[in-house]
DNA sequence: TGTATATTGCAAATTTTTTTCTATATTATT
DNA sequence: AATAATATAGAAAAAAATTTGCAATATACA
């Protein structure tokens, strides 16, 4: 029991972590609710949280006792303030926003902006993320999987997620190329694919001319390609064995980048979990430490 | 008075302001207030709304009433409703892969894999939403807008940032250099960097080490740096006029970029819009259609 | 195994919150 | 300006929630 009880959210959280082995069997259980469902403390009465636990509301006040509160009202008082304090900025954000279009003059300040565009950048994220496509992610993470050779192609606007690509792919004991349009090289570099490679063109309407020759030509000399576009009528589309499709929503008429590298990412992640299942440590590792050198003996072990 | 109240927070904000001309002066008190406070109105109970309104409990329930519902309580279900379900994922997904992976059954499907990525990716972006330093950013755009010649640097894991920031700000009227590291000639680029000109500098840890480098010589040649790191005691912080945090998330022990993107192109909208309104409607097009030409001839009028 | 200690379940008591009711005030209409 | 209709304040009633106290159960320890 504490004299001080905890005025913040993340104190209480941690004084809940650190005495947790110390509690009984039922105070337990609650802890665990707590923590996992911090946020909606706040939403619910004692009732709620007693009878999601399977427990008495009494056991609840008890908790909260144990905790230096007076009872539950006051423990809860205190996930309150801490919602209400995430909640405070964000929504006069919104409600700015709506003013400022609706009074015609567009005057967002930078910070709106900012908040308007991730905004719609977490829609996407939200959409790619309950809307992909299983079967063509598995076809796209085996076909990655049983390569020796992968080539990447990606232009203008696609560039940095052919670049990610290409870095965390050179993770992996794979060949890897990246196909860069620097001076029309991309067609000699085109003559090295060979049947059974596998090419990762990324484009977007309008389609980069180079991207869809590259794509063409892998695709007549028997490469499978993988294809990541906007749209299963892309010209991409038809080239490919399996074609994953990311619709990265605008605002300010301004194409977000972040679902098309979170699909990227996640396609990286499935491939090395995929691949080096025994290895695993090491491998997410690398992601972590790569910025300077790999090292292999640094394991995580968590 | 509806016979079927409202069930979401959306359509009652539809129908409040729908409703709002006919409605009483003090009911208008309260409809501004729960239009504005939406987010509020879950965490205070009747008492609270009341006297934010300077208005009697019972008014607040004849406002209920007015909606439709049996009172107050059943209107504030509904927001309460609302609030849960925004709240509701982004919270859990930690635990949600701890409890996987300490069951020891961690058999994940590449799809599971990939949800659970985004999902932190989801949370990372939201937390960056939430927590921009909005002087920072605001510092960040002048020093942008006002600069003839801009830099960028970033290695490996932040160099697909550091391209995309390249390709987007091409559109902008200034000179752009993006530093390679290609075969250790960043120092030899970092020779032409000027006094006042900007240096976007991204690095995360462990930093790169030419990162750090090209930093600290563009530092010394006067040029402002705005820096795109992970914490404020980053190496490149000390050297920055601004500084730009970051918090990737890392999911699988891996770090997300997607929030980094997501602020990269945050910046570089706001800039835009910052630069160029009178061409706003041209430079955001430019965006959107870049991997073809850009037309100036097509604008969107939205 | 028996005893002391701590934990838990239940129901009554308390407090707080919400709703209803009624007298009064305000507004609109003729 | 008088009347009817509607709106509001406040207090009382009802409902809901929280807390407390106690008996029953489980657990630890000698």
């Amino acid at each position: 029991m504490n004299i001080q009880p905890p005025a913040t959210v993340d104190d209480l959280i941690k004084e809940i972590a650190l005495q947790y082995e110390g509690l009984s069997k039922q105070l337990k259980v609650i802890a665990k609710y707590v923590e996992q469902h911090r946020d909606h403390i706040s939403l619910e009465g004692i009732l709620e949280v007693a009878k999601h636990c399977e427990v008495q509301p009494s056991a609840v006040v008890r908790f909260s006792k144990h905790f230096g509160y007076s009872g539950f009202s006051q423990l809860q008082a205190v996930f309150r303030e801490g919602l209400s304090q995430q909640l405070g900025p964000s929504r006069n954000y919104k409600a700015r926003i709506r003013d400022v279009i609706e009074s015609g003059a567009a005057t967002f300040s930078n910070a709106d902006i900012a908040h308007e565009f991730l905004n719609g950048s977490i829609a996407a994220m939200q959409e790619l993320r309950d809307g992909i496509d299983e079967d063509a992610f598995n076809c796209a993470v085996a076909l990655l999987a049983q390569a020796d050779n992968i080539w990447i192609v990606g232009s203008r606007r696609s560039f940095p997620i052919a670049a990610y690509l290409d870095y965390a792919l050179q993770h992996t004991d794979k060949r890897i190329g990246l196909i860069s349009s620097t001076g029309s090289m991309h067609l000699g570099q085109t003559r090295s694919i060979r049947k059974e490679d596998v090419l990762i063109a990324i484009s977007f309407a309008p389609y980069a001319q180079e991207t869809v020759e590259v794509t063409e030509m892998a695709a007549s000399r028997e490469a499978h390609v993988i294809a990541i576009t906007d749209s299963l009528m892309s010209p991409l589309a038809k080239l490919a064995k399996t074609c994953l499709v990311v619709q990265d929503n605008s605002t300010f008429g301004f194409r977000s980048l972040t679902s098309t590298m979170g699909l990227a990412q996640s396609l990286f992640i499935a491939l090395a979990y995929h691949l080096e299942l025994p290895y695993k440590a090491t491998t997410f590792n690398h992601a972590e430490e790569t910025e300077n050198t790999i090292s292999a003996s640094k394991r995580k072990t968590k």
